[in-house]
DNA sequence: ATAGATGCAAATGTTTTGCAGGAAA
DNA sequence: TTTCCTGCAAAACATTTGCATCTAT
């Protein structure tokens, strides 16, 4: 089976909240899995059920919440009116293309430092954070 | 009238686009700038409505969008489902408390010229950009 | 007179919830 | 056999649209 390490943390994780392994949420997280990142809700299910026509799109977003409670998945919003999912991975932030869609992660040491200084002169506490830059990407500036 | 030069500008945009000057655009302007900043489109419409109780829902609304393209006000979203509208000012980002619900605004040369090396990395032309922190503010972070 | 604006009600679109029936432990 | 899941339909929710009417120019 592809992605044994994913679907052994959800059993995992579902063991360690006595929760039941079912075969939807195997389904969810191997179609999750083979879509890479960046995936809505209406889509996952779209591409769900064209495997599985008796899985309902109900399971398919309660099983993503699990998901990113199990710390498979992360949750992320740009903006054009739905949730996407991407495969939890160490941190970044994203460039978005608002041409082709097209969505680039980044890493910035220099944003996450400045971050940590902004947060100390407001005494505030940092628990998360979102960062989105939008424009153009390389295919899409010439045009 | 408070706020003569917000309405002064409202009127030249009005019509430098041969739109029609209104009593309801006045009035969600003025209760828009006395509201103070980040408001959600539901309250002002609620603040609109005390007031006025014959301005509906759809005109607030639309009069917002007409604010935003006149560049008066600006929209937001700080992932509570709801739209928020702040009086245009000079670039900033936010802090979002997450327990009291307080957005402060900050600015920060460091992180702007991060990203724009950023960009630049990835031959990305950037338009606008997103950046929040989230977390608990002075108040609240004690808790 | 006429282009544009308004307000109601209904639609939108994504995500969530209630609930009765089904499956896993 | 009990607890948890599922899928359907309906609800939720902020925002937008259709449309007939009204108003500013």
């Amino acid at each position: 089976m592809a992605h044994e390490l994913e679907h052994k943390a959800l059993a995992q994780y579902l063991d360690s909240q006595n929760l039941k392994h079912t075969k939807q949420r195997d389904v969810i997280l191997a179609v999750f899995l083979e879509a890479k990142g960046h995936i809505t809700g209406e889509d996952l299910y779209r591409r769900v059920r064209a495997k599985h026509k008796n899985i309902g799109q109900t399971t398919v977003y309660r099983t993503m919440k699990l998901l990113c409670d199990a710390g498979l998945a992360t949750e992320h919003n740009f903006n054009d009116g739905a949730t996407r999912y991407e495969i939890k991975h160490e941190h970044h932030d994203h460039l978005v293309c608002v041409r082709c869609g097209k969505i680039i992660e980044f890493q910035c040491e220099k944003i996450e430092e400045a971050q940590k200084i902004v947060a100390q002169d407001y005494r505030f506490l940092i628990l998360r954070h979102r960062h989105e830059l939008y424009g153009h990407c390389e295919n899409c500036r010439e045009r």
